[in-house]
DNA sequence: CGGTCATTTGAACTGTATCAAAGTCGGTGG
DNA sequence: CCACCGACTTTGATACAGTTCAAATGACCG
């Protein structure tokens, strides 16, 4: 987990001069959270909008009967916990050490230029969404785990090396998969040429053009 | 197709009152379109914003090997458009004659009322999608179907008879299934006797209690 | 009525889940 | 430094939900 960086100034977008004279990047509370804490829970009042600093977050939701679902994951630069009215649907959990930035949403409101960050960073989150909408309902597990994989390298800025923060159970619950189908899949990209494990969170991309025909 | 009104009052929110003195369901330009015409296609530059005045209108997203996506349905009083950054990802139909009035958003967000009331519909569209993402990634046929039901009931404002303005098809396409299970699981919710079938786009339902079990 | 399109029903197939077991890795303590 | 432990990941065999292909039924409209 040591080597993970996602601050590299190709995964976050550029710096915004807030009319307060403070850059964004800094705006808020800086907090620190460890690995697997909890950044917020589901049905939380969601008054505060949260942005990665570095290492990343992954959102979930438990279903009652326990199955559970991965709503997203955030790098660097990154805003979240806006995806809701007044209480959170989602919970929120440090995948790795991981620095935000805190601010109330009242606040950020209040502040144009922030507040038109915080839109575009909402319909960009929506965009996301959708994508993931699309990765849900059409596509075959090896699809799944092509574009996964893509989007993630994509993201983090290195085309050609992907590292995953989190475990196969997130892929899985992210992918709307099993762990072992995630597993399986990995494998026959893997068999097909198209990747190369390193180790089983460090993944060389052989021929990204091809995965990306994997990807529908 | 006739006797479909979604512009009743329970389903429509209240009226808005813009700086400009014009209630907002009434601004903007008002269009009507036919069944099955298309409002705007995927691709196609987003600067304006749609209103539902009535009708129903669903947003499909169509991937090069021609497998079909479903984004959502939008009835009387609802906002949509506002899905992606510079142009659609999804393509706009109406599902019945519909009327809608559409405004350019860079006017929309000159006005204060009418920008708070964008970012409000466009969180509650992130919600909405948030909901349709755990119902695509985790559930079974039968709840996917029985949780369509529901939320197309509540969405009508009249909980006990729900009129579908779409086709089997295009809730296929919603719920990530093929037309065949569709119609099944509404067979099998029939037989279960959750509810009847008056003809194929009115559904009567009979105990929305346990219907809502099987939504999980 | 007859034709077209949408929906339902039936039978066989397949992709992914499930259950079970064997590896693999990273950390810990001797 | 090495051996062991526990958690995570991979692999294998089988089961099943949902798809696919095909045909029948039903609804609508001239």
């Amino acid at each position: 987990m040591r080597d993970f960086q996602t601050s590299t100034p190709t995964a976050a977008p550029p710096l915004y001069q807030s009319v307060r004279g403070e850059p964004i990047d800094q705006m808020g509370v800086r907090m620190t959270f460890a690995r697997d804490e909890e950044l917020y829970a589901q049905e939380e009042d969601a008054d505060l909008v949260y942005r990665v600093v570095s290492g990343a977050v992954r959102t979930t939701c438990l279903m009652s009967d326990g199955r559970r679902h991965v709503g997203a994951f955030y790098f660097a630069g990154e805003f979240f916990g806006m995806e809701s009215g007044d209480a959170h649907r989602f919970s929120a959990e440090a995948l790795c050490d991981t620095v935000v930035t805190v601010m109330k949403r009242t606040i950020a409101e209040r502040d144009v230029q922030i507040e038109r960050l915080l839109w575009t960073s909402t319909v960009q989150e929506l965009a996301r969404t959708h994508e993931h909408l699309l990765l849900l309902s059409r596509m075959t597990a090896v699809e799944k785990v092509a574009t996964f994989l893509t989007d993630m390298a994509t993201r983090q800025g290195r085309p050609e090396l992907v590292f995953l923060p989190m475990g196969r159970q997130d892929i899985a619950d992210y992918l709307g998969l099993t762990i072992e189908t995630v597993s399986r899949m990995i494998g026959q990209l893997q068999a097909e040429g198209f990747i190369e494990l390193q180790d089983t969170r460090h993944i060389r991309v052989r021929t990204r053009g091809s995965l990306l025909k994997r990807c529908a």
